[in-house]
DNA sequence: GGAAATTATGAAAACGTTTACAGGGTTGTT
DNA sequence: AACAACCCTGTAAACGTTTTCATAATTTCC
C-alpha cells in the first residue's frame, strides 16, 4: 500500500508537452484548443490518472460544487429518506454533500457552519430548534441558505416546510368523523417547531367539536418515547379512543405497547401517526397517517439551492409549503380488514 | 440578503496591525506569539467574523479533515444508524463527512472517488458489490481507504465486516432447535457480498440436519420484496414452518403479508430477520433476529480511518470482523407472550 | 500578396492559506 | 562589554488550479 505522490496538472503538462494553461483548457471548457492537442492532453491525463485538486480549483473559481447539509438529531427512516432525496438531486447536478448531523444547540450549529466555510457554496439547514435559530442569521449574510422545516418567522430565509398544522387538523377531523372523542396526542420534542405546529393543529381540531377532549402526552419523536407514553396511558383509569402520534416512529412504539398489553388496534383503540415513513404501510395494522413527501422535500430543497447558486432562480426569502395528505389504512378503524393494497396502490 | 465579500486573513492582519504570518500563528498553533498580540488578533478576527478558507489551507497542509463516505443504495434504518455512528466519531475528532450515497456500479463509484480528490483525506467505502470492487484498487493507491462490509478477497484493503455467515448459521440452529424443518430463506440482492454470506450460512445450517429443507426466494433487502416474496409463498401448496429473512426490512414486509393473509406469527409460521434495526423490537410480534452493531460499525470504521490519518495506528490491510448475536424475541415462536422488555432490557 | 481577423498556445498573476527563513529585539551568561 | 540564546515578528515562497493577457500561427478577405 505505497502511497504515490498525487499527480498535478504540471505532470500532465510535461507528459503531453504543453503548458499548464493548455491542459486546463483542454480538460475543462475546451475553447480554443485543437482537437489533436486535446486528445494528447486527455490521454496523458488518463494514463497518469490525473484528477484535479478541488481545493486549489475552488480557491480561484470561488465554487466548491458542494452543499452543506446541517441536520438536527434525526432518526430512522425520516433521516434516510431526506438524505436520499437531497443526494439524488445533488448527484444529478454534480454537487457534493458535506453532512453534519446531530446538531442541537446554537453553539454546535454555529461551529458546524464555521468549519464549513470555504468548503461549501450554500447550506440546507433542517428545522433548527428555536434556540439554534439565531446562529443562522449570521450565516445568511455570507452564504445562500435554505431552511427545511421550521416555522419561526423566517424573515431572511428561503424555506421549505410542511403543512404540519393542516395535516394535524385533517387527521383530527378524520378521527372525530370516525366517532373518536377521547383522543390522546403524543407530542414531539420541546422546542421543535414542527412538533409545535402539529400540536397546534391537533388542538384546533379538538376545539372544533364540542365533545372532543385531547390529552397531551410528552414525547420526543423516537420509538421508545411512543412506547413509554403508551405504557403510561395504559395505567390511566380510562383508555382514550384513539392515540394520535406526532410522528410515525412514535406510533410504532405505541402499537407495540398496545399489542404487548393485549389491547387490539384498532378495535379497542385507534392509533394514527404523521409522516408516512415507508414502514408505515407494513405495520400491523397498517398505519393511518399524514403523508409527508420526505424525499421530495429533500430533492426540492437541493434543487432550489442549486438553481440559486447557478443564478437560474434567485433564492427568494419566502416560504414554500409542501402539502400533506391523509392516508387511511387500518389502524384508525376506518378500514378494518381492508387489504393493504387498496389504500396504497 | 446582500452577500458581503468573504473576509480573508489579510483583512484580519490589517485590522490587528500585524502580518499575515502572525495572524496565522495566533489563530493556529500559537507558538511564539505574545499573549497581547494573540488577543489583538483574536478580537480582530472575532469582530470581522473571520473564518479561514479551508480549501486554501488544505492546499498547503495537505489535509482536509474530511472523510469521504461512499455508500451503495442503502435504505431505512440501517442507513441512518450507520451514518449516525460515522458522524458521531467524525465529529469527536473534528472531521467532516463528504457523503455520496446510492452508488451501485463500478463506473459510478470511480466517478464519485474521482470527484472527491483533494476534498478528503481518506475513504470509507461500504460493501461494494463484486463488480464495483475493481474501481477501488486504483483508489487505494492514492488514498487510505477502509471497506465496510463486503467479503471478497480484500487483499489490499483494511476492512471491517460482519460475521454474516456465523450469524445466519446461528439463526438456523435456533430455528431447527425450535422444531422448524421446512424453512424459507429470503435472499438479499444479487451480487451483494453480505447477502451471499448470509445465504451460505443458512445453507450450512440447513445441511447440518437431515430433515431440514431450505427454500430460497429472491429479494433485495427492501420491505417491498419481503412482502412480495411472502405473497408468493402464500400461494404455494404448503407453507413453510419459518421464514428467515436476510435482513429485518424484508421481515417487516413478510410479517405484513402474513398478517394481511390471516396467518398468525409465530403460531402458524415463524419469521426471523437479520440486523436488529431499532424497529425490530417494536414489531408485532417483536422480531427475533441477529444483532449487528450497526452504529458501532460506523464508529469503528471512522475511528480506525482517522487514527490512521493521524499516524496513530497504521491502517493494516487485514480484516476486522464484528461479532453478531442472536436476539430472541417472540416472532420465532420461542417466547410467545413474553414481555418485550425481558429479552431486550 | 498583404492587412485583418481568427485561432491556438504560453507566461504569469491570482486565489487564501501555512511555513521556512531571516532579522530585530530582549535577556542571560561569561 | 561582548556574545550567545531565546523570543517575537515580518517577508516571501509554496500549494495546484484558472484565467488574463500577450503572442505566435493560421486563415480570411479584399
Amino acid at each position: 500500500m505505497t502511497r504515490t505522490a498525487p499527480i498535478t496538472i504540471r505532470d500532465v503538462a510535461r507528459e503531453a508537452g504543453v503548458s499548464l494553461a493548455t491542459v486546463s483548457r483542454a480538460l475543462n471548457d475546451g475553447a480554443y484548443v485543437t482537437k489533436e492537442t486535446r486528445e494528447r492532453v486527455r490521454s496523458a491525463a488518463d494514463q497518469l490518472g490525473y484528477l484535479p485538486h478541488i481545493g486549489a480549483r475552488s480557491l480561484i473559481t470561488k465554487r466548491t460544487d458542494t452543499l452543506g447539509v446541517l441536520l438536527p438529531d434525526l432518526y430512522g427512516e425520516f433521516f434516510s429518506e431526506l438524505i436520499r432525496g437531497i443526494d439524488r438531486t445533488a448527484q444529478r447536478y454534480h454537487f457534493h454533500l458535506l453532512l453534519a448531523s446531530s446538531h442541537s444547540d446554537a453553539r454546535e450549529i454555529a461551529a458546524a457552519v464555521g468549519s464549513m466555510r470555504g468548503r461549501v457554496d450554500g447550506f440546507i439547514v433542517m428545522s433548527p430548534d428555536t434556540a439554534a435559530f439565531a446562529a443562522l442569521s449570521t450565516l445568511a449574510r455570507s452564504y445562500p441558505a435554505l431552511v427545511l422545516g421550521g416555522s419561526q418567522d423566517l424573515g431572511a430565509f428561503a424555506s421549505i416546510s410542511v403543512a404540519n398544522f393542516d395535516g394535524a387538523l385533517a387527521m383530527m377531523r378524520h378521527l372525530t368523523s370516525l366517532g373518536h372523542r377521547d383522543i390522546a396526542f403524543l407530542c414531539g420534542p420541546d422546542g421543535n417547531a414542527e412538533a409545535a405546529d402539529r400540536l397546534r393543529g391537533a388542538r384546533a381540531g379538538a376545539s372544533e367539536m364540542q365533545a372532543v377532549s385531547l390529552r397531551e402526552l410528552s414525547g420526543d419523536f423516537r420509538q421508545d418515547s411512543g412506547y413509554a407514553a403508551t405504557r403510561l396511558l395504559l395505567r390511566s383509569p380510562t383508555l382514550p379512543d384513539a392515540i394520535f402520534c406526532a410522528n410515525d416512529a412514535m406510533a410504532v412504539g405505541a402499537i407495540a405497547a398496545l399489542n404487548e398489553a393485549g389491547v387490539s388496534v384498532p378495535e379497542e383503540l385507534a392509533v394514527v401517526g404523521f409522516d408516512d415513513i415507508p414502514i408505515a404501510r407494513y405495520l400491523s395494522p397498517p398505519l393511518t397517517t399524514i403523508r409527508v413527501p420526505i424525499a421530495e422535500l429533500g430533492e426540492r430543497a437541493a434543487e432550489r439551492l442549486i438553481k440559486a447558486l447557478q443564478d437560474v432562480v434567485p433564492l427568494e426569502a419566502h416560504r414554500e409549503v409542501a402539502m400533506t395528505s391523509l392516508v387511511v389504512r387500518a389502524s384508525c378503524g376506518a378500514t378494518v380488514r381492508a387489504p393493504i393494497r387498496r389504500t396504497v396502490p
